[in-house]
DNA sequence: TAAATTTTCGACTCACCATTCGAAAAATAG
DNA sequence: CTATTTTTCGAATGGTGAGTCGAAAATTTA
């Protein structure tokens, strides 16, 4: 009885796992719920028995990086050490974790501006606004102590935000070298 | 005969000013051939009489705002003032036009990630180049004489890119301070 | 093993949207 | 004023993709 629950477990897991191959090979547009079913060797209709609808898929695949993104931001917040070297340090965690996957975080970044999710079944908000509110209160603690230069924080955020973009989803790399977190980040963030 | 080209060009331009209202009324989604028809005033197949498809709308939009951002940046290349001084006073000039239209620019940096179109049609992307290209150069020059910190220049593109998306569509804001981008652009951008 | 249940599926429906058609106004030319 | 050209239009067309249907296969239960 155990087992069946872990079997349907699997199959769902397996649909996303369809959904993110359909994703890398056709591009957003190309995830349809054909392509979906294709992809994840099931029939449509079999796709509708697990997912109620493609929006499901969708939400469980954000839901999934988010958390995962959130859970190891939170192991690490507590630690203490001054809040710059926490910041830098928390960025590059979340950059490895994107690279160990980087289709399921190249959609995760990508498909809000593609799909337009109501924010009662956007789950996965909850996660995201964890991380980007932990983020915010280092930022805020470290500018209380001159770690940080004095400027508006939701800027800052922002900022950081488009950095973080365009470190991870930068050109050809396969990892994301330690110095170049170091190099902006630092260099960027430090006042002058 | 003169009147009659002016008279067209009038048209062409109403088109596109429904296709803009469409765009910032119901979104890239509602923004199709029918609302464009209903909010520029013309029937739907009379759009077809003056574009021959809408992603010719599309392009004809990104063209004129990418045309005029990089005109911006050009009258302002020549000017012999250190790199870093340039660099920020161009940032300003280029958010100056972009407050000026917003739901253009907006549009703009909105569309081209719902809607693909084909390169060789994609005629806009001259000026994207261009007014990349010249702000890389500045950067390159700054570069060389220190007036930036010393990190892979498409990294620190990137980034700005990110700085200055996170500046234009901040909040409510009506109009940037030139503060903002001083105190962004310059803390950040200054070597530690 | 027979009944009950869970799982699977391709074909169908339905709505949406870009594009085309064919004809009618409106403007211009001779 | 008539013929020609330009401009306008709403009603069809055709393709696409999400979601449904009804039945069949597989599995579990008794």
């Amino acid at each position: 009885m155990n087992r069946k629950i872990a079997e349907r477990y699997q199959r769902k897991k397996a649909i996303l796992n369809g959904a993110l191959k359909s994703y890398s090979k056709h591009g957003i547009d190309g995830m349809t719920m054909d392509s979906i079913a294709s992809d994840s060797d099931f029939g449509k209709a079999t796709i509708y028995y697990y997912f109620p609808s493609k929006e499901d898929i969708i939400c469980s695949l954000m839901e999934m990086g988010w958390q995962e993104l959130w859970e190891s931001v939170e192991e690490m917040v507590i630690e203490d050490i001054p809040a710059r070297k926490k910041f830098v340090k928390i960025l590059n965690q979340m950059a490895d974790i994107v690279f160990q996957n980087k289709i399921l975080y190249e959609f995760l970044f990508t498909a809000p501006r593609h799909v337009a999710i109501p924010d009662n079944k956007a789950s996965w908000k909850n996660f995201q606004s964890r991380t980007y509110a932990t983020l915010q209160s280092i930022v805020d603690e470290g500018m209380d102590k001159g770690d940080f230069a004095d400027i508006k924080p939701e800027l800052f955020m922002k900022a950081v935000g488009g950095i973080f973009h365009g470190i991870v989803f930068m050109g050809e790399q396969k990892k994301l070298e330690e110095k170049d977190i170091e190099s902006l980040i630092s260099n960027f963030i430090y006042p002058s």
